[in-house]
DNA sequence: GTTATCTGCGTACACCGGAAACTGATACCA
DNA sequence: TGGTATCAGTTTCCGGTGTACGCAGATAAC
């Protein structure tokens, strides 16, 4: 069932991706020909550590192959196309959720820890922010987190699909709010705050008459930058996010 | 100023990369040597509809130079990298915001046509999802969009800074929603709903001792799927985030 | 008119993802 | 026990990619 060539489209028989069914079950084995020699996890791994150390560039099927003692074309017997290395990467950064239970906490204090765990994984791994996975979600971490979310959720009165919009909005949140500042902070001058180059740039593009609120913006910012701007500005936004959640828990 | 050759690593004297600049002001054309054959809006359209029509995989720098007679090589004379021509292009399918104007609207019904009208460009051109912009946007088009969400904000007591944040909450939520739903409508059966496939999917897959909250939620979805999933999603996730901001403004 | 500078082109390179055909190892079954 | 089907990983190869480099001809400033 784990077998890349039983099905030529490399799906099994329910629908589920070859690549998927692997790293949920692993491969039992039982069949005619050699042994596999790696573990999913184990290219995973490798394309993970090329991409924290240079990048998402380095990773390619040869670099990657070849961390492991193999050919690119070795891998295919593993994956069916690059995405679905990527994706495996992806769910290998990511890792399972790492941050403690729960405890007696309250739904908002779960949810903002969750927040917190899942954007200080984006951080070790920025490459993650610049790769957009095709497919929803559906390797063992990832699904993981959503547990986790879930059950972040469980002490509020929201219906089952309504925590999963909730959890998705969280997470959506947290992406992009870290995609953003890891973006203003690439690039910025020593002795100057994130953002401020942002702004600066902002406001000699534009004309003041037709944008002026983007103006105001931007000149409220350059005066009085914030110390920690960008914390400052992921608290705001999580907060407004539960706050939101709140008023229908 | 809007010369690439000028400042070899293609930005100007204040820091603006050379693209955005020369996409803001144009070419003056004020200097010894041939004129340019192009705009640099022809190159981002022409490579607009070659994604369009295939996917971005169609878009490669010889294949949007044949588009508008030139070689690869001469695009380097308006582009740096192909990245830049990423995010002209970008900037091209979101286009100007067309929207009509507020009114006397209150803010979330302004913010809830802005969103709106995002979202459906985002439909309109889905591969804009697939990629990432390395950078915070600084393109006109973009700007602009920026310029009406904060106008839309107009009427609430926030502070500029935090109607920025706002703003970029449910942008992102917007780019975020629409992306799993594209993700999701992607390879669906004929006769199922959107997420009936995934939810199966992920009910195989997980045992509901280790996962009961997500299996819950998913028999709860399989149980009832709604008649318009995606759009419920939408309308669900977009009202939170409203509400969100609504407990600050 | 001279000169500096620019535009777009041709060529070339290293690398990429992946197709096809192969060798050899292995488990099942007669 | 031997035959056979099947699979793991290799080799070779191909079309295509981004882009570095040097070029000829066009053009504005002095």
């Amino acid at each position: 069932m784990a077998s890349l060539a039983g099905h030529p489209d490399g799906h099994t028989a329910t629908g589920i991706p070859a690549y998927v069914d692997l790293a949920w079950h692993g491969d039992d084995g039982r069949r005619p020909g050699p042994r596999r020699s790696l573990h999913l996890r184990a290219i995973a791994t490798a394309g993970v550590e090329l991409a924290d150390q240079g990048g998402l560039g380095r990773v390619s099927m040869r670099t990657v192959g070849a961390r492991l003692g193999m050919t690119s074309m070795g891998l295919y017997r593993y994956v069916q196309a690059k995405d679905e290395l990527l994706a495996l990467m992806i769910d290998e950064a990511i890792g399972p959720p790492d941050f403690p239970a729960y405890g007696q906490a309250r739904w908002r204090d779960r949810l903002s820890a969750w927040a917190h765990a899942a954007r200080s994984r984006f951080e070790a791994h920025p490459w993650v922010l610049g790769l957009s996975p095709p497919d929803p979600p559906a390797l063992p971490n990832q699904i993981q987190w959503t547990e986790r979310g879930l059950e972040a959720l469980q002490p509020t009165r929201l219906a089952e699909t309504e925590k999963l919009s909730a959890l998705l909005l969280v997470n959506v949140y947290v992406r992009g709010q870290t995609q953003l500042a890891t973006g203003l902070a690439r690039g910025v001058r020593p002795g100057d705050h994130p953002g401020t180059q942002y702004a600066q740039m902002l406001l000699r593009l534009t004309d003041p008459e037709r944008f002026p609120r983007l103006t105001a913006a931007m000149t409220q910012h350059e005066a009085a930058p914030p110390a920690d701007f960008t914390d400052d500005q992921f608290r705001f936004g999580l907060s407004t996010v539960l706050d939101g959640i709140a008023c229908r828990a």
